[in-house]
RNA sequence: GGUGGGGUACCCAAGCGGCCAACGGGAGCAGACUGUAAAUCUGCCGGCUCACGCCUUCGAAGGUUCGAAUCCUUCCCCCACCA
């Protein structure tokens, strides 16, 4: 068996990279999509779900699982992986993008961040120390840093002042998470943050190798209200400054889209709250891009959400039964939506993989982006 | 037959002389969601119009009034109780 938290890159084409990441869990073959699990549930499906569509490796977040059911209790049960009865790999995100979506609920300070807790209101201070004993508790394959996340939009100055803070506590982190007893053996990912300025990109990338031999880097402060063509540039930017042979884990992306463009761009893992939300909002991924469900020209479509999905819901479902579920409020709808969704984005990456194994990524990218955006109003 | 209550836009429902094309819901139609405070949020929702605006509506008909969904008269329906 491999040492944990190896990646090995099997084959490239330009920036894009086909390879394994080992982790205590099993191995994680990438360009890879993990579903979002926040509170220790990816909605709407079950560990069974996410097997049968070959789904690696799954998120979860600390400091929602902080809040409830508590971080101590995960550990008492076991920790996430018998909690949550799955038993691949599992990266915790550590709370510093509610740093950012719970603004109005927080203060930041050097010495960490105060949050009133949107579940009770009470006040929790989280420290790049606390978090790291939190995320020690949940005990995910991988951890990410705390870190400080602010609105993609941001000035030079406020991303700087952010990126820095970062790399301070990320520095902190490394001490505490090497300071700690862990049950099992877990790999602590530092985040680039920097914005949408290449310059501060460069800086934090630079800055943060030179602090330890990370196993595995984030790429965050991306797809937090920048315009696309920012976000890839920034893509680039960190391609170029990142050392290639370890993995490339892009936060909280994305679109369909958002994930080809980012293997382009030499990302290996990605992350995303969208075909779970967007499912349970009515809409459905297809090649030829978003299908909402809702729509009346499909109340009486005999047809599946997507006619190439193998998927469990397009395998037996026709759009006309989805839309009434979802008309009628019925779970099912969500939950199939959901689905369809999550195996969609798993599915392109392994699409994706095989492209670069087989040297065709470039065309197939290439042909997968037209389509997609060609979006025929209706097929019929 | 008597008494009381009621008939408002696709449905429910507020309004009870001008600020009413008419509060709210629902349904319907469309859109947005990117490390999940999200099974959420936004817009449209009588007709014509890009819009200003105009036109037709509040059971029916007639009346009072500068002006009515709102007041009066008659009629038609519905509901409850009494006989």
């Amino acid at each position: 068996m491999t040492a944990p938290f190896t990646f090995r890159i099997d084959a490239t084409q330009g920036a894009a990279r086909a390879g394994v990441f080992t982790t205590p869990h099993g191995d994680v073959e990438s360009p890879a999509f993990m579903a979002v699990g926040t509170l220790a549930s990816v909605k709407g499906l079950d560990p069974d779900d996410l097997h049968a569509m070959h789904a690696q490796m799954i998120l979860a977040n600390a400091y929602h699982l902080h809040l409830r059911p508590g971080d101590e209790l995960v550990r008492a049960m076991g920790g996430l992986h018998r909690f949550m009865h799955w038993d691949r790999p599992i990266l915790t995100d550590s709370g510093g993008f509610q740093v950012f979506s719970l603004a109005s609920l927080r203060t930041v300070r050097e010495e960490g961040v105060e949050f009133q807790s949107h579940v009770d209101g009470s006040r929790r201070h989280f420290t790049p120390e606390s978090v790291m004993e939190i995320e020690r508790n949940l005990g995910a394959d991988v951890i990410m840093q705390f870190d400080h996340v602010i609105p993609g939009q941001s000035d030079a100055a406020t991303a700087r002042d952010a990126s820095e803070r970062s790399i301070r506590w990320l520095s902190r982190c490394r001490t505490a998470f090497h300071a700690l007893d862990h049950d099992a053996p877990q790999a602590l990912f530092p985040i680039v943050q920097g914005g949408i300025h290449a310059g501060l990109r460069r800086e934090a990338a630079d800055a943060i190798q030179s602090l330890d031999d990370w196993r595995g880097f984030g790429i965050g402060g991306l797809s937090v209200g920048e315009a696309k063509p920012d976000m890839y540039a920034m893509l680039e930017v960190v391609d170029d400054a990142l050392r290639r042979d370890r993995p490339r884990y892009l936060m909280g992306v994305g679109f369909p889209e958002d994930l080809v463009e980012g293997v382009r761009r030499g990302v290996d893992l990605f992350d995303c709250v969208a075909p779970t939300r967007m499912g349970r909002n009515g809409a459905a991924f297809t090649p030829d891009g978003r299908l909402n469900i809702k729509r009346a020209e499909f109340r009486a479509d005999p047809r599946p959400l997507d006619e190439s999905c193998e998927c469990a819901a397009c395998r037996r479902f026709s759009r006309a039964y989805i839309r009434h579920l979802f008309l009628a409020d019925e779970m099912l709808a969500l939950r199939l939506l959901s689905l369809h969704n999550v195996h969609f984005l798993v599915t392109l990456m392994r699409q994706a993989r095989d492209a670069i194994r087989h040297g065709t990524f470039d065309g197939w990218s290439q042909q997968w982006l037209d389509r997609y955006h060609s979006r025929p109003r209706t097929r019929a």
